[in-house]
RNA sequence: UCCCCGGUAGCUCAAUGGUGGAGCGAGCGGCUGUUAACCGCUAGGUUGUAGGUUCGAAUCCUACCCGGGGAGCCA
């Protein structure tokens, strides 16, 4: 049986047209019922009058329960008085599922509460706008390095050690093994680059650290582009016009989804190329003038990105971090070996980090050092190291974290909802 | 892991040492244009768990469990 869209009553005024669902919400007078229906295009709301259908409808009709599954037939109009501007004159409702009694109400809920029922709360209209937006900036990046390009390489999911050996991993059994899962993609990019030149992997990444904060997931996605024979210049050029790129095609075609989340798409509106871009350095300058207690040399934590959140309102690069605070794969300036060929992206309005990447040692001798002064287990790495062995070249690339990107375009409190099923510390369930 | 806050009806909360309530939701009834509709009635509770103080504990104390917020680390 064909049927209709919701999203697509608009072509279909005058016309009758069927529509599969499920009942959001329901007024009754006595003699007319308003049954707003939703199919996860929309919602729409079918007008029940007496006279226009059976007894028996009508009384089944009264007798519905919240997100009971129906099928409605009816005529479209438009109505001013209606949510969405149209309205179907019902003919016909059939009831395919009553539901029990629904536990989320259309009201105010605690988030304890709503992250127990996720598996319903992702039904509601805010929640299906994040995953609409969520799926378009997903879009958006596929799209900025197909075109451009690179080459989608899967990199594995299961791996032999720590890719940095700094953060908590998840042990995972393999046969008489152990084995971890991933928490980034980007050594084996590293190698995938120099077999394709400019790669890029998109997958999910795990991190067993014990985060408790809005902007931590145990589970999250993460978008990783390689490119061999880039500097760190390079590296700059492109995430600023990557991250520009995905905040457009958001506002261009999502602003229904923008409007229901009832964001202010003005600091996005405003966002214009180049970013800001300051090194370490001078970034504890202006630490110091604003009299921002910042201890120089360490790496930045919340308080800085929040004072950088108020300050620019413009997603902000910094580059040329110390060496001590980066991980063992990082080049050092040759200008000045105390800091690396890095760049982290701070998010305006207080999202912090979305981007942290940059150039990697290609330097053999160099790269063995660091990998003893990091004290990581060498054997781990042999293949690794190959890559520095056989036609090494400038290389570098970065990651971007999906749900905090998605946060920050929807203006969401926690990333937690910028996820279908968030992991988070001691957190599984549904 | 550390610091702070909380746990009372299905949900959101009130009751601050002296008879546990309201709104929403649910059930029943009323209403022909509702916008989180409205009006009336009904049901709904071992106050997170265990112990302690007290004539008397939702309320004070201790431990534990669970949840929320923040820090560190990171995307």
């Amino acid at each position: 049986m064909s049927h209709t869209y919701i999203s697509d009553l608009k072509n279909y005024v005058g016309q009758p047209v069927t529509i599969k669902g499920w009942l959001y919400n329901k007024r009754s007078s006595g003699k007319i019922q308003f049954l707003q229906v939703r199919d996860g295009t929309g919602i729409v709301q079918g007008v029940l009058a007496t006279n226009d259908v059976s007894p028996e409808i009508f009384q089944m009709c009264d007798r519905l329960s919240q997100e009971s599954s129906v099928i409605i037939t009816g005529l479209v109009r438009e109505d001013q008085r209606a949510p969405g501007g149209y309205e179907l004159t019902l003919t016909n409702v059939q009831l395919v599922h009553l539901a029990e009694p629904y536990p989320i109400a259309l009201k105010e809920h605690g988030i304890g509460f709503l992250m127990e029922q996720r598996h319903l709360w992702l039904r509601s209209r805010k929640q299906v706008a994040v995953l609409k937006i969520r799926a378009e900036v997903i879009k958006a990046i596929r799209n900025f390095f197909d075109s451009r390009g690179f080459v989608l390489v899967d990199t594995p999911i299961l791996t032999p050690a720590a890719c940095e050996g700094t953060t908590t991993l998840f042990e995972v059994g393999y046969f008489d093994d152990k084995a971890y899962l991933t928490q980034s993609g980007q050594l084996y990019n590293e190698a995938t680059a120099m077999a394709l030149g400019k790669v890029y992997c998109f997958g999910p990444t795990f991190r067993a650290e014990k985060s408790k904060t809005r902007k931590h997931l145990t589970e999250f996605w993460m978008v990783e582009p390689e490119i061999a024979y880039a500097e760190l210049d390079d590296v700059m050029n492109l995430a600023e016009e990557f991250v520009y790129t995905i905040i457009r095609q958001v506002l261009e075609n999502r602003p229904e989804e923008l409007k229901i989340l009832e964001r202010d798409t003005k600091p996005l509106e405003k966002i214009k190329l180049p970013f800001p871009r300051l090194s370490y350095h001078e970034l504890a300058k202006l630490f110091k003038e604003w009299q921002h207690n910042f201890a120089d040399g360490n790496d930045l934590g919340a308080p800085e990105e929040t004072v950088i959140g108020e300050k620019f309102d413009q997603p902000l690069l910094v580059h040329r971090f110390p060496m001590k605070v980066k991980a063992f794969y990082m080049k050092a300036d040759p200008a000045n070996p105390e800091v690396a060929l890095c760049v982290d992206v701070i998010a305006p309005e207080g999202y912090g980090e979305i981007i942290g990447g940059g150039q990697r040692e290609d330097d053999l001798k160099r790269l063995e050092e660091k990998i003893k002064e990091h004290k990581l287990p060498r054997a781990a790495f042999e293949w690794y190291l190959d890559l520095r062995r056989y036609g090494s070249v400038p290389h570098g690339g970065f990651g971007l974290g999906v749900e905090r990107t998605v946060a920050w375009l929807c203006g969401t409190e926690h990333i937690r909802e910028c996820i279908p099923f968030p992991r988070m510390l001691y957190k599984i369930y549904p």
